[in-house]
DNA sequence: ACCTAAATCAACT
DNA sequence: AGTTGATTTAGGT
């Protein structure tokens, strides 16, 4: 039996819940975060069953972003026109299948109220998870993850990142790399040689980094005061990461002052005159 | 059979 | 484009 691909479900509805379909057009977006339209096109191109029914599967694909704390609205920047929010993933929420289903979670995915309050209040704080918020299985789910989507999908990752929200300084904008298949390395390291062990990926953090980078003034300056730095708690950092996002980005990403025996990193985006 | 996540329909913004 | 509620369907045990 053929290893099943992308497009071998053909026209039988994929064995994948909305959740899990939006997961992975995020996953798959170079900055792990698109809007809808850019979810509802992955999806289609990649599905054949979604090129019809739209005005149904839609709508409760909308209904999904909106019903599910997993997903996050990231509002578009000023300076990024364009149609609708970006949506990425609570960095919390990444070992929802780790039932290896992804038709039905274990359990729906809720962030404490009080979480909630305070990334609607401040948001800023709010988007860096506390570290003990992560599961300890974050790690091997989220590998699992990205080996179940390979292995269903024959995945290909997009083009590298376009400019970033950010004011990119780039002397050099990276070459195109080749597509490569969709695992964590891939994801993680720009060259194409794996250290030894393959240590997992947070990719999560790498989106909380991004997400608070891309907050729009507005909402990072609202009522509260502006900050100069955010302490991530970027915990399981992989080194290829670590190098990657500022080659990327032009903030600073650099390992701060342990607190309270954690690891976390100082992230400070640039600062923009309004 | 039961529990509850996910899908659907739909009104409203 | 996004939010919310009500209701039905169906996955997992």
């Amino acid at each position: 039996m053929p290893r099943p691909t992308r497009e071998s479900y053909g026209e039988q509805k994929p064995p994948y819940s909305y959740i899990s379909l939006t997961a992975m057009a995020i996953w798959n977006s170079a900055e792990k975060m698109c809007t809808l339209a850019e979810i509802y096109k992955f999806i289609m191109d990649n599905f054949p069953y979604y090129r019809k029914n739209t005005q149904r599967w839609q709508n409760s694909l909308r209904h999904n972003l909106s019903f599910n704390d997993c997903f996050i609205k990231i509002p578009r920047r000023p300076d990024r026109p364009g149609k609708g929010a970006y949506w990425t993933l609570h960095p919390s929420a990444m070992n929802m299948f780790e039932n290896g289903s992804f038709l039905r979670r274990r359990k729906r995915f809720k962030i404490p109220r009080d979480e909630k309050d305070a990334m609607e209040a401040g948001l800023v704080q709010g988007g860096a998870p506390r570290q003990e918020e992560l599961p300890p299985g974050v790690p091997r789910d989220l590998g699992h993850i990205a080996h179940e989507l390979s292995h269903h999908m024959g995945y290909l990752v997009s083009p590298p990142p376009p400019p970033p929200a950010v004011a990119l300084t780039p002397a050099s904008a990276p070459a195109p790399p080749k597509r490569q298949a969709f695992t964590i390395e891939n994801l993680a390291t720009s060259d194409a040689r794996p250290d030894p062990p393959a240590p997992v990926v947070p990719t999560s953090m790498y989106s909380a980094a991004l997400s608070l980078a891309t907050l729009p003034p507005p909402l990072y300056s609202s009522g509260l005061p502006r900050p100069t730095h955010y302490d991530l708690p970027l915990a399981a950092l992989h080194p290829a990461l670590a190098k990657a996002v500022p080659a990327a980005h032009p903030f600073d990403l650099q390992p701060s002052p342990p607190t309270e025996g954690e690891h976390t990193f100082r992230f400070s985006p640039p600062m923009r005159t309004l």
